[in-house]
DNA sequence: CGAATAGTGTCTATGAGACAATATATC
DNA sequence: GATATATTGTCTCATAGACACTATTCG
């Protein structure tokens, strides 16, 4: 391999170099952090199960972290985790202490979804933020313990579609969708419009979004947690893949068909659904005890499958 | 729609935060500019072809622009075309500027695929790069101008995949494979290898890129040119709809299958390929004209169909 | 046995891939 | 007519979706 090695006049030059005499942003991590789990374990894991219902199962639910901002701006409003990026740090670096210091998770799906520099999107200044994705197996993540001017918690996610404006023609497209996001962590209740504009400019497609109601989220979090949502949903709706990353080392396949229809928001049939994802799963020795019904066997992924 | 404004506590909180006390990067773009064309085009359009072959399609190719840096450092290596995020600059903003600088295009698909902001990556200091894709009608560029220390060509693209190690456990992996970068203007030929690392890590994969050797190409371009690529390859097998994006207004369908054939690198059956595009394209009443054999009528996008 | 969930078998429609056949320009 | 490409028809096989059916545990 050629080394790329310099030349005295090339030192001299950057020695020159002046990096300052541009203008920089800060940089900032925010975090999309999901999770399927049912409302039991959101709280406390393993409590007693309410008596007339043994038999049913647990209902999950998507959940996300949010943190209740402590400082200005947007003090005691909501917001994703993040933080800044340090010197010399890698951003996905900086997207992985994040993780952990909110969840104490080292591994987990991460991903960049989306990068948010619009000016005026923090009155801090000029911040541009860097918005991953992260899957959470939700039994494995312990909150950073909460005080008073800095709470985290797992809220309920619902998202729903709404059409405002479908103009499909020949040769051109105006389409505009709002979704409306509602977020729930006991008696908090969050909410937002997020309208996403499609068009088509000269043969080329784009999009937009902008919120067009907000309560009680920071910042522009709410556009990015709906961005993180459809994100999520259009990967899976391509690949199913990504769904494992929300599952525990082993699972049934009827955990992992719910994970599924959460995320899908629709139901599926069990048989093709396993027909399906029969590659990706081996069946274990263990079965779930206690239900009151006929018990599952646990399943762990097929490494193999995940490569093809 | 609740607004949010300040109180006058928050107000005074804000003109006391130094933004200046935490180190800031500089933010780049970088662009990966392809096109499709034939290597007429990319020097010269509407000259005279060769007089034997006539009656044969001129080949299409996959091409990058590139410049040739004229400063320090990488001072006559080949880079990706790029620059710095101008203040209150949405990094979007940053990256059409770029676009129409180099090509005078102003409407292209245009996608954020990559950050990389390993320390090191850049002599000059903490630089982090917004890597884009960018996808151009190659009869719609208009180079910039070249001067002597500042030259921009389209290159011709090939990439060949290796396999160094493939090794799959029913609850492990790890694979390897290399990538191998050549690019070509006229007699200039740059390449590389790039070696890419899967892993399996505690139920979760983590994908690493690092450059095993580098031909004349300056920084780490030669990564972010492949990762490019497969961005590229991988979202046109999963859906053609951008393929469209390096197409003119109107077209024939051979020249669509050629466009796709290029980018996933293996040739398509015509009977297929028809069918499963039908949809997306209308049938103008253009021909081609002037060819040595049978005609072929020209199409256009089926706008309606691009929205399901 | 009844409730509740787990798990399987099969029919049909749709789409992908392979291959053969036909069409139409220029020279 | 020869060359070179354009365009269409059809067979097979794999897969997705719908639906009906069987299995197993607890109380």
């Amino acid at each position: 391999m050629k080394i790329y090695s310099m030349t005295e006049e090339e030192r001299e030059y950057l020695k020159q170099y002046d990096m300052t005499r541009y203008d920089r942003p800060s940089i900032a991590t925010d975090m999309a952090v999901f999770s399927v789990m049912d409302d039991e374990a959101a709280v406390e894991r393993g409590k007693n199960r309410s008596v007339q219902n043994y038999r049913k199962s647990p209902e999950s639910k998507m959940k996300i972290l949010l943190i209740q901002r402590g400082d200005y701006p947007y003090k005691g409003y909501w917001a994703l985790p993040g933080g800044f990026c340090r010197k010399e740090e890698d951003i996905y670096e900086t997207a992985k202490r994040e993780l952990y210091e909110e969840t104490h998770v080292r591994n987990a799906y991460l991903q960049p979804i989306g990068i948010f520099g619009e000016p005026g999107r923090d009155p801090r200044g000029w911040i541009i933020s860097h918005t991953f994705m992260a899957l959470l197996d939700g039994k494995m993540s312990k909150l950073r313990a909460g005080t008073d001017a800095w709470e985290a918690h797992w809220f309920d996610v619902q998202m729903d579609k709404r059409e405002i404006e479908k103009n499909l023609k020949e040769d051109s497209a105006a389409i505009i969708n709002e979704y409306d996001l509602r977020l729930q962590y006991e008696n908090i209740q969050l909410s937002a419009v997020v309208r996403e504009k499609k068009e088509f400019v000269q043969y080329h497609e784009t999009v937009k979004y902008e919120i067009a109601d907000c309560q009680e989220i920071a910042f522009d979090h709410a556009k990015l947690i709906v961005y993180a949502l459809l994100s999520l949903q259009r990967q899976v709706e391509q690949d199913g893949k990504i769904v494992f990353d929300l599952m525990p080392e082993t699972f049934t396949l009827t955990e992992l068909q719910k994970t599924f229809e959460i995320i899908l928001n629709r139901p599926l049939l069990a048989a093709n659904f396993r027909r399906k994802i029969a590659d990706y799963v081996i069946e274990t020795d263990q079965m779930v005890e206690g239900a009151g019904h006929r018990p599952a066997k646990k399943f762990k992924r097929n490494v193999e499958a995940f490569y093809r």
